[in-house]
DNA sequence: CACGGCCTTCACGACATCTTCACGACTGAA
DNA sequence: TTCAGTCGTGAAGATGTCGTGAAGGCCGTG
């Protein structure tokens, strides 16, 4: 089934439970109070779970417009997003970023022997 | 068929699974974080996987230009891309030298029998 | 009006990447 | 053995990309 539509079914990740219909989002019994546009940008991230999505398909989809040069507005809200996460979750970490490709989330462990490189 | 577009096609070798479209590698659930360059170098090599590819074309290829005499540029970062793919799989070699003609792309094992003496 | 949250942009520092150089290991020929 | 060509790889400097605090504008609420 198309499930890129509205509907308010979970997306879950990990510890994450995301409501797109509600903009909710719970972390391992927690609830995390995010904007809209972080809110976007996590469902955004969150429904290419595991792959790589770049920041022009990022801000497609989030803003709504073709990402200009110079441009860090997704950057700036991705680091917000870490932020949260990071004091819902401190043992996971969800956003990894591949420089010159964009961002990929998905759950790690934070003391990780050999997984990052 | 040729299909060397930008389709989101994984390439697929051995335990290796090289998404181009992503940008992404996985070597059993296990995601490598590579350079640019790095990939570049990697798809193509794989995909002329078991074929043996010269220093001119993967410079060609990679970098957009002729390989100038001296240039070591290419060998730099098969070196480093041998390197992460050591890392993430350690029981086989995917990189075999053929000096004077170039690199093959191929997945062997580390034990080696003796197949290139 | 005053307050507070959200969004955008700017600026600076931290970090990753790219290129080139340098030295040594290895190989085959004489 | 000695020589010449080839390759592996660590390191340094230049460049590019990213992380993030802070300032300013907008808008809704009390």
């Amino acid at each position: 089934m198309a499930e890129d539509g509205d509907h308010a079914v979970p997306i879950r990740v990990d510890d994450l439970e995301i409501t797109p219909g509600e903009g909710l989002v719970r972390a391992g019994g927690h609830v995390l109070t995010l904007s809209v546009r972080e809110f976007q940008l996590l469902v955004a991230m969150a429904e290419h779970s595991g792959g790589i999505v770049g920041r022009e398909e990022l801000c497609r989809v989030v803003w709504g417009r073709e990402l200009r040069p110079g441009d860090r507005s997704v950057d700036v809200y991705v680091s917000k997003l870490r932020a949260k996460l990071e004091a819902a979750v401190p043992a996971r970490r969800y956003i990894h970023t591949h420089p010159s490709f964009g961002y990929r989330f998905q759950a790690e462990d934070v003391a990780v022997t050999d997984g990052d490189r």
